[in-house]
DNA sequence: AATCTCGATGTTACCGGTAACATAACGGTG
DNA sequence: CACCGTTATGTTACCGGTAACATCGAGATT
């Protein structure tokens, strides 16, 4: 107990018995357990992160975010790819609640029934990240997946393109890609515009499947003008599947992004998107755990982070 | 007793108990605590994975096929970024033996005394990955960054490219970085150039500070021919600003990479490059982990994945 | 000198699992 | 019917911390 004391609470104990303490310790290379630690005190000061994929430089940043911030507040991230499905969403949840977790951050909003009930169980912190739940299992950080890109649709048609083509992730187990598309019909729709849906490409979330799905538009509807990519990864893609058939941009073909990144700025010419504020994501959802965590109610539980549209050179 | 029994060896239970717990353990919604566990088996099932950052692909992938394989052994992955600094990869270090974690990844082969002293004294699997460790503190899967940049240099030596330049990524606390820049300079002095440090820019690691680097190299020298980049990222960001510039790749500036990220292949002109089994090492490094904590012995402790040159169209 | 106070240290029990051992229940055998 | 082996269940102790309470010792107060 008194060594104990000396290392949590160095006040509590004589000056020379803690200074034996740490010169023992240290000896013998002591590191406290924060296993039995986390056992007495019912608080493990790990944090899980639940993501579809680490690989994706978005969700990479929310977790960037995420991890810089309850590190700073003394908490270890845990974190489990799902591959995109929610039952292996629901089996991770599962692991972090056996872990005894004291906060989780899920992507999205779409979860099984048995997730849902199994965290509201736990009554541990949850945040939903990524995109806007009207009815979050706890809290939820995020904007408006359909909105952003209903905006960002409205613009290509308010320029003039027509038709419109469309390249996106696989809506299964995702609600940001359903959203997205979602919006560019919502778009298309409330501009009279009839969305043919052999122009509308589902595919892979990597730049390989983006310049695919621009090869089989091309093939297929060498007569579209102008097509949004619900991710900047796929539009990129689409860019330079463009660029290897010579076709110019935004001359001949227009191209509009999702997310804003890194390399939308960069690619030649720049790529128009919609700057979704990533890291912030991590960031925010991380406050609100470690608020939560230290006793404190969060006010404001679920946060819309906004978005902004950002017109560069490819359409 | 015999709840965990039924939980965790049902055939040492008579049925009628087994259906019996297992419905209770269901109406309760009990869920087995893994730390409790973890504190009588001394043997947490958690991998720690020490990274440098999250958001660079190479790092992610790697980070991927670490945590798919150990999580197919019925591993968690811990990872904790330390922001290229070898005294935050200590204090990442003793955080994760405090959470008595069974197994370790380490990024690179430089490290505080006091890093390896700890893991030393742990006994626990380490594995050391992306360069190749001629003492490695325990085990260790990789390439020679340098061989693999010598290379590189070598074929853009051998197709009569001069004056060369050099990006890559600053080398401190980053001995992969340092060592493809030993590499460059290696087969620079065998093929009798004389390296113009004032051709070499060391950078932080993103696509826009490749741009800003090869700015500044085209400014400062106009008469470069080609530049080998240290990372792909480089590269691009390279690739783009020359093209913002309008000057073509290869026929005025040639470029060469180094990792064979997805976007290679795709960016146009195809960039020439360095294929390094990112997937591969993680997931092999995965492997030794599980290996060694199965009570198997590894028999090649050091393993070397290769590289493999990709010569496409920017070199 | 007896009592009080307060800081320093010691003792006990508990967190939720599991290993090791103890006991109970039961059908079969000589 | 005593004895056996087998299977099912129960008991105890321990993993490494910490909360709560107990005790101790020394100087201050009466």
């Amino acid at each position: 107990m008194t060594v104990t004391r000396a290392l949590n609470a160095p006040h509590k104990v004589a000056k020379a018995t803690r200074v034996r303490v740490e010169a023992i310790a240290r000896d013998l290379g002591y590191t406290p357990d924060l296993t039995a630690r986390g056992l007495t005190l019912q608080r493990t000061g790990l944090v899980g992160a639940v993501v579809p994929l680490l690989t994706n430089s978005l969700i990479a940043e929310i977790v960037q975010g995420l991890s810089d911030t309850v590190a700073r507040n003394g908490f270890q991230l845990l974190v489990g790819a799902t591959g995109f499905s929610t039952s292996g969403e629901e089996a991770m949840v599962r692991a972090f609640l056996s872990r005894r977790v004291d906060a989780i951050y899920l992507t999205g909003i779409s979860h099984t029934s048995a997730t849902i009930a199994m965290l509201r169980q736990s009554r541990i912190p949850c945040v939903e990240g990524g995109n806007l739940a009207r009815k979050p299992i706890d809290m939820a950080v995020g904007y408006s997946s359909k909105d952003a890109a209903t905006k960002v649709t409205r613009y290509l048609i308010d320029r003039g393109y027509r038709p419109l083509g469309y390249i996106g992730a696989w809506p299964k187990d995702n609600d940001r890609a359903r959203d997205r598309r979602r919006g560019f019909e919502a778009a298309c729709k409330s501009a009279g515009i009839v969305v043919d849906d052999s122009m509308c490409v589902e595919t892979d979330l990597d730049l390989h499947a983006g310049a695919r799905a621009m090869g089989m538009l091309l093939d297929s509807h060498p007569e579209v003008r102008a097509v949004f990519c619900s991710a900047d990864t796929l539009a990129v893609g689409a860019m330079f599947e463009a660029q290897r058939r010579c076709i110019p941009i935004p001359a001949r073909i227009a191209i509009a992004g999702f997310d804003d990144l890194d390399i939308a700025s960069q690619v030649v010419p720049a790529l128009t998107t919609l700057r979704v504020p990533r890291y912030e994501i991590g960031r925010q959802a991380g406050e609100m755990i470690c608020e939560r965590l230290a006793g404190r109610t969060v006010t404001t539980p679920i946060v819309d982070v906004g978005y902004e549209f950002v017109a560069r050179l490819t359409a």
